[in-house]
DNA sequence: CTTATTCTTGACTAAAATAGTCAGGAATAA
DNA sequence: TTATTCCTGACTATTTTAGTCAAGAATAAG
């Protein structure tokens, strides 16, 4: 799992389609404008959403791309895990070659955490992001906002 | 918040230290021997956790590092915003003067997402992570881990 | 049928971050 | 006194990120 700020645009974009898509797909030209991402750059990432079956597309005007599932079935992690390729993070490329050694220890541990902020991101979905909207005008204060969501998770 | 390589070469780091730890320092070329991590890169390391008060240093032969505080009372999140500084994700540097648009509102939402990560790992200590250890030989199955961990945190 | 629109693909590039090197210096235990 | 270790800053190679550019394919609308 990593977590940079390619990871983040695909998921602000993912947002906004959740938000601005209704019936009509939504085309990168509009989530370009409204979230400032440069058009060709959301073309990558879109390239890969695809393919990892997040959305589908519809050529020629009125085109765009959609949803592939409703909100509540797309979650954060799968986004991520489509843009953000994840690195392998042992020393000995996980074939367990390193034993005795601490290096292993450490590394098995960091996969570990890894695999923990991973399954955290799999139970918040596009919708559970979008519920923090209308809730309050302008800011909430960070205490109130988390604990909005982690009662959404029902982690509180 | 970010997650980067970097940032797990420190909580490894990290790690190595509350392990191999005990009455005496921990230079960091044994560190770096285990870990396989450049000595020069852990020292710009290292002093990014000092300057954050994570680690306390002793120079001199039998000297290296410690770490400041017991393990229960240094968090992941600590370690990885000491060595990563982390970004601004607003377009508008937070003035809030994109209103209206929906620009704001996404990378709002971000923030928010972004804020329940590091809650997240706020609440995961050295400590916790060395649990894993001597609870099974080897590999023990992903969903075991997790529940381990998660257990831990009193979140399952 | 034509055209404007939009996705689709691939190659390329500038800028930034990452990971690492190198060299010198300061403190200190042995 | 010396070897060890931290400490600092400047420098560099590599990789990643973010973005550009160009050409092409599909298609809805006129």
């Amino acid at each position: 799992m990593k977590l940079t700020t390619r990871g983040r645009y695909a998921v602000t974009a993912m947002l906004d389609l959740a938000i601005n898509g209704g019936r009509r797909p939504v085309s990168l030209a509009d989530i370009s404008g409204r979230q400032e991402i440069s058009l060709s750059y959301l073309e990558q990432l879109f390239a890969k959403l695809r393919r990892e079956q997040l959305v589908t597309s519809a050529r020629g005007p009125g085109g765009g791309y959609r949803l592939a599932r409703s909100g509540e079935e797309i979650f954060v992690a799968e986004i991520i895990d489509a843009v953000d390729e994840s690195v392998d993070v042992t020393n000995c490329q996980g074939k367990g070659n390193c034993h005795q050694g601490e290096t292993c220890l450490t590394h098995h541990l960091w996969e570990d955490l890894s695999g923990q902020i991973h399954d955290f991101l799999s139970q918040i979905s596009l919708c559970d992001l979008m519920e923090g909207r209308g809730q309050g005008r302008g800011h909430r204060s960070a205490q109130q906002q988390s604990d909005g969501l982690l009662q959404t998770l029902s982690l509180r």
